[in-house]
DNA sequence: TATGAATGAGGCTTCATTCAT
DNA sequence: GATGAATGAAGCCTCATTCAT
């Protein structure tokens, strides 16, 4: 499809590139898993679409299991440093920095492949405990702790009337996972317009912050 | 092939009737989905949770696949039923029904078991788009609908500014997702107030309903 | 070959008789694992040798290891029980009784396929040492306690002159060793009149025992 | 490819030396078979063991049953050298140099790990049959012929009464069999003097070769 | 010559489905 | 109807062997 020449010449038999191998494991796997949960998907899918054989990917993964993890570590991680990056030292009003950082998820996530990944880890927590274990460490609780540090920043500065998002930082990735859920489930059934409803979502809240409800 | 009358139907447990057999066996197989998902769930382990013999199963259905989405029509579609009884002629303001809908919400799907159902949709949708397809019907499309009536009966009688809630209706449930997620992923890793945390949501979406903001 | 009409039909599929089937199963693993050992036997073959499918297996035996434990147990206990059941009342003199006792054990276990379940256990006994432990329960200890129960006998009987065979209860056994290996190895390269061998070893012995040597 | 000549040879271990990396191959071989048997022992092992990389084994070796065949062409043709080594010029009488044989053969191999070579000649000879021819040709054809010898040396000098040793020649190695299966496989249960053994059995054969019984 | 990444056939085991009783 | 023993396809994983470097 692509008129640029294939820029990995890809020789039959032994490939040249010991380092993309694994992304290309883990590319493929990503894909099963996300299509298939990780039950379902089988190795010998996963082999054949990164290109290579069943016996390979134990070259670079103990076992079916361990592939999950080092997936989840190798693509998850990256995500929340994005947000990190974004906080340092930005000059304007809080609740102008709140909307960034949400912005920030809903281009870097939930615009993105990326998304995907919480549904994986929806699916299959349950069963592989230290998946959710991980995406804690790595996500949320970072996630958590940046919203809070800028609810504090907010009131420290006079800007918010209370605790209120310090106690309930979830409040701000709420609408979030709605926009989640309906990109991944119900977006063929009914359009919604996922920016408008964010921003919409944000006024209300940036709102209710400023001039505390009863 | 037995000559001799059937005398005593021997009815051990809930056997003998040919219909408590099928909710036992519906029973048994939502419990062993939730629990492992529909790959990982085995016919073996639901029949002998239902009591009965794995070749009895094929007696009511067809196979896993068509036991799952019986299982789905059967329990699903109830639980919407219970906030639309709650709704019909409801006398007081609109924000006070605004607030019994999602405690209702609360108290009947995220404090029971029946949360797990969403995360069997979320789990299992891709592979069987037929199951998104029943949830959008029997509970979404319903709830969303619920939502707009009751936005709109807020707009009638100028209890909100204008038809935000109508447009984006998912600005209720929002909250209830991250209770959702929450309680199913999190919580062992920190605490949070759910009933504290869907009031204070409440109060600044009321607000901000109340007097449109910017 | 035999004239005889099959006595168990052999209706294709599920088969009729509940305890033969696990009989079968453990015939053909014994004659799979001597050929082959432990690890090279494949559950292919021993099924198909078997007459049965792959997963049948499964239901008689937890895994491959538990199939080769229950084939031990299966088939060695009886064997010692021959040897001790000749024993009780033995009239005659000792030498003829040990005469016995060895005679015994040619024809039982020597001269027939039984011979073969030692090798497996020099075989794999180091790798599984389980084994090692159940055939010194149940065999080795059992027969080493046989002939010391005999050569009291003696003693008492003024037959023999000292405890020799007593302390060195293995004296017995030696040259039934010898017979084994060469049955199981070399016999195809030279003969040996096992027979004559045994009752040749018998007269030294016996003679030694008689008239304690220096 | 570096154009650098390879003025330091780098030999780290017993590296770069032609010939030593087939005998550490075949040291490391002998160690993982004796260890785990053939089916069961990995060429990745043998590799690591002998310190080289697996492809480097079939530059020496055509497939793992040549590497096999090789262990024990090389390995156990020395073994019955030793004692006939023992034999040419023994100057005193037969018995004495029969003594001398079984001790030897206690302390060379019974007593050390060249035992367990016995072993896997029980183990897989029946897979591989030329397993059994070697080690007839190089162990058990030359040690029965060194014992006839003996025996007929012992017979021409009137020591022995008769030519039961020569006709059985397997009576002398009996006992060593009975020390081999004990020390192997039951020694964890009961403990058994091997030595004291080998030399009472000693005293009543030679007792009963001297004086010939009925 | 030496390496070790890559391969893929084949082994053990599971489990949805069938069917004789 | 109900049962559960039997089946066999399919999955995960191992490892002897090959071959580009």
């Amino acid at each position: 499809m692509d008129s640029a020449p294939p820029t990995a010449p890809r020789r039959r038999g032994r490939k040249g590139d010991p380092a993309g191998r694994r992304q290309a494991i883990l590319a493929a796997a990503l894909e099963r898993f996300l299509a298939e949960g990780f039950a379902a998907a089988t190795l010998e899918g996963i082999a054949r679409q990164a290109g290579v054989a069943k016996g390979t990917i134990y070259l670079y993964f103990a076992d079916k299991q361990a592939l999950f993890r080092a997936l989840v570590q190798d693509r998850i991680s990256p995500v929340i440093g994005l947000a990190e990056a974004a906080l340092p030292a930005f000059p304007g009003p809080t609740p102008v920095l709140l909307r960034h950082l949400a912005r920030t998820f809903v281009r870097e996530v939930l615009l993105t492949e990326r998304r995907q990944l919480l549904r994986l880890v929806v699916s299959e927590a349950p069963r592989f405990p230290w998946l959710a274990e991980i995406y804690w460490q790595e996500v949320v609780s970072r996630g958590l702790g940046l919203i809070r540090a800028v609810a504090q920043r907010g009131q420290a500065r006079g800007e918010f009337a209370d605790d209120t998002l310090a106690r309930f930082p979830q409040l701000l990735p709420a609408p979030l996972l709605v926009g989640f859920l309906w990109t991944t489930l119900f977006e063929r059934f009914e359009a919604l317009d996922l920016e408008a409803f964010v921003e919409r979502y944000l006024d209300i809240l940036l709102h209710g912050l400023e001039r505390a409800p009863a």
